[in-house]
DNA sequence: GAGGCTGATGAAAGCGCTTGCAAGCGCGTT
DNA sequence: AACGCGCTTGCAAGCGCTTTCATCAGCCTC
């Protein structure tokens, strides 16, 4: 119990070898001869050896740790494209290091550096990093970081995402080809919300329709909100006569709502969500949502560490696109 | 650019010190004088040094890093428990390392063997380990191990949960005694969901009342359950007065499905939830439920790994108990 | 004024692995 | 018979910190 763990040069002195032949073994098994192989891996089974990677890390300048930050996971829309990620990136023998960065990314700073200390081999992030000095200092760090979700301009180093503004627009085209005329927003306060309302807004009076009316609400968006943002039509001088909410639980909550009110959705009153939970799929009646494949944004990440580790060129802007997807409630 | 990163020889240079002396300003700053801490500071500033937590890992064997295991985390009750362990954590100074076990601990071993090869300070596990030899692989390790959620009779080391099966009595008797008469469950494919509705099962047959019908559900388990689940009571030969289902999600689907039926809930059918949450008490009609304070998990959870680092001796059986809700829903 | 104490700092020995370099070996070539 | 080649393996020098032990200056005490 109290010896201590076995080592490299235990497992190496038991099958009769250096500890670079373990070492060797253990990284890349086809260098070492087949024979050779089995005496270590019998040692290995024999010594219950367990390799130390932190040493590994320090040796060999490679952590085979990546930095996830997200601004929370209580309800979040990224789960799916973190759970999807973490699942390959283990697959790949990488660990993940989950850092939450706060509602408003109150805490990015200090999660960066503490990814940066760690020597993590790579950072993905959801959300815009606006600090101008945190960019700087990601960009001379010469650590691999990969924005997701959106897809700015100027990428500190790799984006995978899709325009928020285009999705709003399409939405704004979608509900007017619908035949709605008053569209009412419920809005996340948080940037990537903010964009969506934007070109939806921006391409509603464009196609001449009256600027429509909205309501922000805090981040991290949920069911609840979605009560009080029904309550809150009351209020508007005219009733809207469909909701573009900026989430599927404000859409679920406002459905909800309404109906416990009697009202008839989307006869009387049309609802959007968006991100195209599952859930939305599963309602009474089944919300029109905005589809982003997190998946897929997933998938796209790890191809570029992929690439960025076999030392190949990777595209700094990956479009992965969205889709509205035309259901009951509006 | 390309010249390397900054070591803390280099700060130690600068500001005229030792090395040791730049690793004890940062690590406790207390125990270096003023006036040198002063011109550390300084040093790092100017070389823009970032610590190397790797390095420092293997040369004071403590790793700063706890893994913490969960089934998924794209719907997962335990998301807030997480969420609050994370952010306290990383408070300390602690980087938390998230591995998905999948959702029959499918990955547990992989996962396990990987945060033993980091040499983790901690790993938190969410789950039942049922794998002997597991067991007694971390119990050998050395390491603290925390199993949440559950309490079981003989744990690894630590255990901060709570008894679902006298959850699921605790349930059978509030129903008994609002006068229910006939209850349905829809039990999750996992130990704890099933353990729950055993004590369910064994509390309600105890006190007389008739063997309840039951549905099973793949887990994780969602929304749309909810509605199936609804659907398949039309194949029962007796309608049950009050599902008890065991998620909120599928309380939450089935009310939906009940209610576009035209089924009055609770007056037609009752409906219970499990886990509490946010959304729970938001629904139309709101979700009588069983509260699991996550985030006393989460702080418990804390207060072990903080006592531990002190040398403290600690409790091996935190019982953090549970709430019937009781709302409207039945 | 000698002795002892306290607080601040430095020297140096690791922590356990990876990897560049070189050497040994068996074998086919010339 | 000398040579070169490819395949395995060992040697040894780090990777960048932490921490023990020792040193030293300054100060208090008797």
């Amino acid at each position: 119990m109290a010896a201590r763990n076995p080592r490299l040069d235990d497992v190496a002195a038991m099958a009769g070898v250096s500890a670079a032949t373990v070492s060797r073994f253990i990284n890349s098994p086809e260098v070492v001869a087949a024979a050779t192989g089995a005496r270590i891996r019998a040692a290995i089974e024999a010594t219950g050896y367990i390799q130390n990677l932190a040493a590994g890390a320090l040796a060999s300048s490679r952590s085979r740790m990546i930095a996830a930050l997200v601004p929370d996971i209580a309800q979040s829309i990224f789960n799916d494209t973190v759970e999807a990620m973490i699942d390959e990136l283990a697959s790949d023998g990488n660990s993940v290091m989950l850092a939450l960065t706060g509602p408003d990314n109150h805490r990015l700073a200090r999660e960066i550096n503490m990814a940066l200390a760690r020597r993590v081999d790579a950072i993905i992030l959801t959300g815009i990093v606006s600090d101008e000095g945190l960019r700087q200092r990601l960009r001379s760090a010469g650590v691999t970081v990969i924005e997701t979700w959106g897809l700015p301009e100027d990428p500190i180093d790799v984006a995978v995402g899709f325009s928020h503004r285009a999705a709003g627009e399409e939405m704004a085209r979608f509900l007017r080809q619908r035949g709605y005329r008053r569209p009412h927003l419920v809005v996340p306060r948080s940037t990537r919300s903010e964009r969506r309302a934007s070109g939806f807004i921006t391409r509603w009076m464009h196609d001449g329709g009256p600027e429509p009316t909205r309501l922000d609400v805090n981040v991290p968006s949920h069911f609840g909100q979605g009560r009080l943002s029904y309550r809150a039509l009351g209020d508007l001088a005219e009733r809207p006569d469909v909701v573009v909410c900026g989430s599927d639980w404000i859409a679920q909550g406002l459905i909800v709502e309404a109906q416990a009110a009697g009202i008839r959705v989307p006869d009387q009153l049309a609802v959007t969500g968006f991100g195209n939970l599952r859930m939305a799929g599963d309602m009474r009646p089944t919300i029109t949502s905005v589809d982003v494949d997190g998946a897929r944004i997933a998938r796209e990440v790890m191809r570029v560490l992929r690439s960025r580790a076999a030392g190949q060129e990777v595209e700094t802007r990956i479009d992965v696109g969205f889709r509205v997807i035309a259901r009951e409630s509006a």
